[in-house]
DNA sequence: TTTTGTGCAAAAGTTTTGCAGATAT
DNA sequence: ATATCTGCAAAACTTTTGCACAAAA
């Protein structure tokens, strides 16, 4: 039989985690780390307000940042930004990818196994550096709009 | 003899990109370009504007923005964001360099020859995606830090 | 002279902050 | 009981936009 807390549960981990250091779990904060978890890829602080405030109404952003700081201080999420800027937010990088974007048709893909490995190995090798691929976003042209640009000159 | 207009120059050059096209060189214009020519590495859009006064300080911000605008679309400088979310420009990737910033010690170096090869390779190869090198930051944990982080249970 | 660019001022959009009241422990 | 959070409202900041005037070609 499984104890009441579910040690694979992240949700619950989380709670751990912040009763550990004396802090509280209240229903925003699990608003938004459900949020979190059920997105797949990233999610910008505005809709994560939306969506935390479908699961309660009365989240509101300076509770959604404010939060977003602690749990980056506690190492649960990670945030980039976007090209438009605004912040992205990604919460336990499960899936250790990163994303390839094509700067002329938006389009993206996942960098993982192989093409990851191909990244990370000779940087690990020669300066010990460990990439956070979760970070990631590699940009350029992708095949099909490579062939149709005849811009950018000088990159 | 050398020629008035110096082939080399990059300011000359642009100025000629934007008289190809209709288009007018100012006072403004020519100060962001020194700027941006005599930055090295990134400038935010915010030291832009300052240093961009500095030469003409009739510069307001819209113009600085625009002008960006416009540069980009020209092919001559492409932006990023730091990690702040603000807008990094650089112009003219001539160095064609990526650069790798270690999130905990903020420490950066520059990704080239060997390295970014490593990167590009597989990626053109398998993908045909052609690598924007002068827009990649890979970030993670330096070797230094590497082994002085408890935190990130999830990285 | 005509088209393009600039300055000004206000707006837009995201993220931050102060403070009084509410809540978890 | 009390230290921590939240909501609210206003502010902070960077970037964008509209419009009348100025300047380049």
């Amino acid at each position: 039989m499984k104890p009441t807390t579910d040690k694979a549960d992240p949700i619950a981990r989380a709670r751990d985690a912040f009763r550990a250091r004396g802090m509280r779990w209240t229903p925003q904060r699990r608003a938004i780390l459900e949020v979190l978890v059920g997105a797949s890829g990233h999610v910008t602080g505005v809709e994560l307000i939306e969506r935390a405030r479908l699961r309660d109404s009365e989240t509101t952003p300076s509770t959604v940042y404010r939060t977003l700081d602690v749990l980056e201080e506690l190492g649960l999420v990670s945030h980039s930004h976007g090209h438009d800027g605004r912040e992205e937010f990604h919460v336990w990088p499960v899936s250790r990818h990163g994303h390839l974007a094509c700067e002329a048709c938006r389009a993206t893909w996942e960098i993982e196994g192989d093409e990851a490995l191909a990244i990370t190995g000779s940087l690990t090798r020669k300066r010990g550096f460990v990439v956070n691929l979760s970070h990631l976003t590699i940009s350029g042209l992708c095949s099909e709009c490579n062939g149709r640009t005849g811009a950018n000159p000088g990159l």
